[in-house]
DNA sequence: TTTTGAGTTGTTCGA
DNA sequence: GTCGAACAACTCAAA
């Protein structure tokens, strides 16, 4: 009986993965070795709230297999290869990888594998990038067409569980990173197949009616959560979708909700498809007509950014939940990306990739054109002239100003809204809130100048 | 080929 | 305090 190998990537998990169930069939009755490679070149980039949401996933998957998951160190090509001689396997099973480091990573493995076939089935989407285009069989560059697109062409229901699963062990493997940022942060969410299931019934009982509304208040717990597990593969966006579409069935009231929930999986997905089409867009300008723009290297202005210490409060309490918890609320996100952008003047990719390392749902195409949407150089930018005032956006989006306070101490004593004004305050600088950096309206009117420059030589 | 309608997420200013 | 206009044209996608 035929052994094959299935290769764990961004899918750490048994439900829903149509290349589990394509490995099985592919072994006839006999068995799967479930692998998962510690590729370097990967964790190298990665800080260690990552790290340890990863170590968590992978551990969940071993237990998910009954220890039959072999983890291994080193090179894929090499990893691979050996271990799939080394069980005499037939073919080697993947989900299809999508990104640029993925698909050289990829191809070099099949090279390596030589006569074992290495083949790929699905992808983290529901619908694989580079499979929507457009009339004139061009990718998409705006988002509402995609999306009509994406909608129309469906999404294919889950993939069944194959009945029984017949794993294989090699038992020799390597040790798993050490998960040591929960006792520093207890409040992480867990990295799991369980947890996301959980997380996932939690949100369409409680989160979904009021998603639309409440997804963009950093002081509510209003969005889905799942963004960590769809990096991991622990859910698969194919299952939200098919869970989603009966809610729907059910009730109405949440009609507002759900449509905005299917809109940012596509978001995910366009991004996704943009990246597949052109992957220098993962850390260069999509598009060149900013080519000639002045940026200001990094430096102590950068490293402040870094640190949650440029003395607007929206912009600190998200770089200190970044580094705390290796998560940002999105809406904070962009601005504090436009805050780097626009009043510091520093190049996008900088900033994009201190989030990648941080950031436990670091997802590329989705930071690295978040970022590009941000600077005006990505597919469907923000009009140049829109610069985030980080005042008004805390006045909007966290108008009792909680957020700010869970995650600047300094600013604890101060009540409600003025928390985002503390120059305002005459206690403001009491227990040592760092004065502004910059200040707004100089830099606003400065980027618009650059920016102006920046096209006239365009 | 040409035309047409449309395009995630804002801010500021002045009436 | 509220509201509408200006910001600046440009590119994309489809008819």
């Amino acid at each position: 009986m035929p052994t094959t190998v299935l290769w764990f990537r961004r899918d750490l998990r048994l439900a829903d993965h149509p290349a589990l169930c394509e490995a099985h069939q592919a072994a006839g009755g006999g068995r799967v070795l479930p692998l998962f490679v510690l590729d370097p070149a990967l964790l190298g980039s990665a800080g260690s709230v990552r790290t340890a949401c990863l170590s968590e996933a992978v551990q969940a998957l071993s237990e998910a297999t009954d220890g039959a998951l072999v983890v291994r160190r080193g090179d894929p090509a090499q990893v691979v290869a050996e271990v799939a001689a080394s069980v005499g396997a037939a073919s080697v099973h993947i989900s299809g990888e999508t990104t640029p480091y993925g698909r050289r990573r990829d191809a070099a493995v099949r090279a390596r594998l030589g006569a074992i076939p290495l083949v790929a089935t699905g992808t983290p989407y529901a619908v694989g990038p580079g499979t929507l285009v457009t009339g004139a069989g061009t990718p998409y560059q705006v988002f509402t067409p995609f999306s009509r697109a994406w909608r129309d062409h469906g999404w294919p229901a889950p993939a069944p569980t194959p009945p029984t699963l017949r794993w294989l062990s090699d038992a020799d493997g390597d040790p798993l990173p050490e998960p040591d940022h929960r006792a520093q942060a207890p409040r992480l969410p867990a990295c799991s197949p369980q947890a996301a299931v959980q997380r996932w019934r939690e949100f369409l009982e409680a989160g979904l009616t009021s998603y639309d509304a409440d997804r963009d208040r950093p002081d509510l717990d209003g969005t889905s959560g799942l963004s960590m597990h769809l990096k991991y593969g622990t859910v698969h966006p194919r299952t939200l979708l098919a869970d989603v579409a009966r809610h729907v069935g059910q009730q109405d009231a949440s009609g507002a909700g759900v449509r905005r929930f299917v809109t940012e999986l596509c978001w995910r997905e366009f991004y996704a498809d943009v990246l597949w089409h052109r992957p220098d867009s993962a850390w260069a300008d999509l598009r060149s007509g900013l080519a000639a723009m002045a940026y200001d290297d990094p430096g102590a202005a950068f490293a402040a950014w870094q640190a949650g210490r440029t003395g607007y409060p929206l912009v600190d309490a998200g770089q200190r939940q970044l580094l705390a918890e290796g998560w940002m609320h999105n809406r904070v996100r962009m601005v504090s990306a436009s805050f780097l952008v626009k009043h510091l003047h520093v190049w996008w990719p900088h900033g994009a990739r201190h989030f990648m390392r941080h950031l436990r749902d670091a997802d590329l195409a989705s930071n690295s054109h978040g970022w590009q949407w941000v600077a005006g150089t990505g597919t469907d930018a923000a009009p140049y002239f829109r610069v985030f005032n980080p005042v008004a956006q805390g006045r909007k989006f966290d108008p009792h100003g909680d957020y700010v306070r869970r995650y600047l101490p300094e600013l604890a004593h101060l009540p409600g809204a003025s928390v985002h004004e503390p120059w305002k305050a005459p206690t403001g600088y009491d227990h040592g809130y760092p004065a502004r950096l910059v200040d707004h309206d100089e830099e606003r009117r400065e980027a618009l100048r650059r920016y102006d420059a920046a096209r006239l030589r365009a």
